[in-house]
DNA sequence: CTACGGGTTAGAGTGCACTCTAAGTCAAGG
DNA sequence: CCTTGACTTAGAGTGCACTCTAACCCGTAG
């Protein structure tokens, strides 16, 4: 797969595909007799999966430290886990921390609500008086 | 209640209180005498709302839209109401796309924990051939 | 042969939300 | 009077995560 079809697939832009393969996000790409990127469809796993720790707020600096325990192979499975377990519980306080906003949002929304029923009574009222 | 107060109670740095009024998201502070800032109590509970907006990650332009709004007063309480609305509906979403990634984390760790599984059930093997 | 549509690189530029700097004013305490 | 510390301003700098530019190369269809 050349980068173009990744792009398609990964909904990654081919600037941005270069640019996790550059800091080290992706594995360097195998490259065609004519130099081009050669992807393997393996690597739509690892982009989607780096997709989830972002959408979760992960900093690409712990993505690379992630990346880069992975790239070292099986002995560093321990510490990848302590990482994501790390993670969850941020994320799951995050979650918390929102839910939390829109109980108040749901408050002050209700709040408006309210105005509107008081501004249709009032108007009401002066129908009535008329 | 000068700006250093006002730092501890609402937890801003004074940096960013005064970035804050600059592009508008703070209404102009009134002056004492010499000039200097002396804010009412009641400007905190507007930062604590700016904060719940900036943590379920309003960006500032949509606040600067919310406080102009309630700056030109009761006449635009539907335009907010609908504003707010269709805020808390990109959090819900928001919120259920994080829950999605804590599924997929939860996974991924119950994979690692099975692999150190694996790992004690091979050692045991391996005790017992000795 | 040449135009075209893809690819390549290093490095510059963008947008966001602060965050800080420099140089200054002001009022109270010792 | 002088120091201290909190305040003032305009504007520069920071960190993040891209995003784009310029100038180039390569393979294939017409």
């Amino acid at each position: 797969m050349k980068i173009g079809e990744l792009v398609k697939r990964s909904g990654l832009s081919a600037h941005t595909i270069r640019y996790y393969e550059r800091i080290g996000l992706l594995p360097p790409a195998d490259r065609d007799r004519s130099g081009q990127r050669d992807y393997d469809v393996s690597i739509l796993t690892w982009i989607e999966f780096l997709n989830r720790l972002k959408t979760t707020g992960m900093p690409i600096r712990d993505m690379l430290l992630y990346a880069a325990l992975r790239a070292r192979g099986t002995e560093t499975e321990a510490e990848r886990k302590a990482l994501l377990e790390e993670h969850r519980e941020r994320v799951r306080a995050h979650v918390a921390e929102l839910q939390d906003c829109l109980l108040v949002l749901d408050t002050k929304i209700a709040g408006y609500a309210g105005v509107e029923e008081r501004i249709k009574i009032h108007d009401a009222r002066q129908t009535k008086r008329r």
